[in-house]
DNA sequence: AATGAATGAGACTTCATTCAT
DNA sequence: TATGAATGAAGTCTCATTCAT
């Protein structure tokens, strides 16, 4: 058959990225999602148990890459540039992959937890946090990166940087060519790690 | 009279404010603002026209603080360095004192205002950028800030740190000594003007 | 003012009680309590918190009535004919003035709970079988009632035989006249007390 | 084949049975039936038109094993003592040997046909009743029961005698040994004959 | 200025039943 | 005979807003 089990989901799981990326979890309405997957609103149930269950499973998918990718960032042993120029473009390519999982990650996820406590999103984000300080910290041992800055200060920097770019890319609604994410990529990593003044 | 007409509209904006920034917008009820502000739930509606003109009420004033703070830094003559450490520690302070707008800035605006599409969220936005990146531009002319780095991503990167410390703050609903505000100051402003790299 | 707080609750409960007694509490529907009760279906959840918490309401009332009863008969010291009496009349006037919520108490409460297991039926029943042994116990040690038979069967056979009386008259949803209610009061005492054998 | 279409039929009501009987009729969901019976809930109404049809099997079943017993009991020359005798015996034994049936009697069918209106519930019952009467109306001829009390009333104190033994078994989910249905079968008898007066 | 009773659109979810395979 | 994906009617409940008093 075409369409298997797995294969109904995933086009569940798009059509709620697209309703919930385009009018947020609380408006998108189950009957959207079913229209946009081409489905009667009861299949879905049969498929998940709730509206919520559906969120749920869009943002562990969304962790689970995240984590995944840093973790495997503490296992090189790559320069400090190198290796913060793929978390940078891993983020970057996330978006332009599947932008609306990026989507609903900046607006419900990053920001909007108000709305979701119970989705462990502070926990993960403290894990995200010190898997990106325990990075840094290899490399102040390495004395790549200087020691008058806590780990914690820096990830901040480092992580808020890219989410302000990403950010404005979710809202600005664009599409970024290559050449713009090069010289998105090359201005975190100078400013981050040279400064901006000359 | 003890309470006039725009005392008890403070009241109530009051009263919002922290309703809005403990249950976020949607789950924040009329009922429980009314509670709150010690009135009934009808009577929000003699000084308010909606829920909506509540929360826009209280989403203006921030907007109108932050871009009047940016106005007077452009206006300023400062080098850079001071220049930007007043933002920085405006925006610290304004968590200081007013902690609730603040977590209804980074919960439902700065990311979340896709619930909120009618209330001109994204031109506020790309306003407090503009009006960064012209600060930013200034300071290029006078040799205080590298020219290989367009404004715009200089802005990304400056106000995105402080964003995500704000939101850690935020989210870890934590109070900061003056003396870890003053790291952070310093934090910010070493590696975005020095970098991370001795 | 006509009908304040609790004679709108009364107007709500009297409303159910048809409702719920026409057609059973799962095909009653809030919408029809509402029609019934001459207000729109928003309006019951300003007085009553959900649709359990109004049959609750009807439910507990009637066990009230019944402790009531069974702890005033208790108390006294009348001759077991005049106080069963009292107990059967009790319980066909409660019929007589309030068939509705008889007919719950039957078919929802008495059987149904099924339906209800978080209504603690059980244990009202338990409790009223209770009672009505600790009475008998009290003439079977004045002699007036055999001891070879135990007080928990003697109240089976007792309350059996009204209940059955009841649900008859429930089910054939006749009114019956002060002349039948007498003759089944001296029925069933007669037959309790004296046997059906000549 | 080891299952033919009449054994699947018996697989089916017994798993209804047990769900009926265990959460009700409106509660116990035909998937739920699917699988205790340990097929498919489509294969159901293979062999069923509904689930309501399941429910009328279940209880013709029941009603026509009580109108052949009271039908034979009405045949019987026997002693009055002992064709009662019987009848009550067969009602325990139908809770010994089956006891989800009797509690479906006793819970959806004794008292809570407002749920099934359209399944002559009423018929059959007025029914018992006739039959239950006309056993009495044979033994008032005879002189072995007192005429000034109607076999209606004769036959709702004696059927009410059991169905509250049974109910309250029904509902303790009790077992009842032989020696304790010996001693209901005297008491119901002793009293209902004899009186509960010494 | 003040109250809170009243309204009803709208959202989620359940589940008996149908039907293609 | 057998499966379970698919459908959609129906029901409960929430809550912003209106309005009579």
């Amino acid at each position: 058959m075409l369409t298997n089990d797995s294969e109904k989901k995933k086009i569940i799981i798009d059509a709620a990225l697209k309703l919930f990326s385009k009018k947020g979890y609380t408006r998108a309405r189950m009957m959207d999602i079913a229209k946009e997957a081409g489905m009667s609103y009861g299949l879905l149930y049969h498929y998940y148990k709730s509206k919520d269950a559906i969120f749920e499973t869009i943002v562990e998918d969304w962790w689970s890459k995240l984590f995944s990718e840093l973790a495997s960032l503490k296992g090189s042993k790559l320069p400090i540039k190198n290796n913060l120029e793929k978390f940078i473009r891993f983020l970057l390519n996330a978006y332009a992959t599947n932008p609306q999982q990026v989507e609903i990650y900046v607006t419900e996820v990053s920001r909007g937890f108000v709305y979701h406590s119970e989705h462990r999103v502070r926990e993960n984000f403290l894990w995200v946090f010190a898997l990106c300080e325990q990075l840094f910290a290899v490399y102040q041992d390495r004395g790549e990166l200087r020691h008058d800055i806590s780990t914690h200060h820096l990830a901040n920097i480092f992580l808020g940087s890219i989410d302000s770019f990403m950010s404005n890319i979710v809202f600005g609604k664009v599409k970024i060519t290559e050449d713009q994410g090069n010289r998105i990529v090359k201005s975190i990593l100078d400013v981050f790690l040279h400064g901006a003044t000359g």
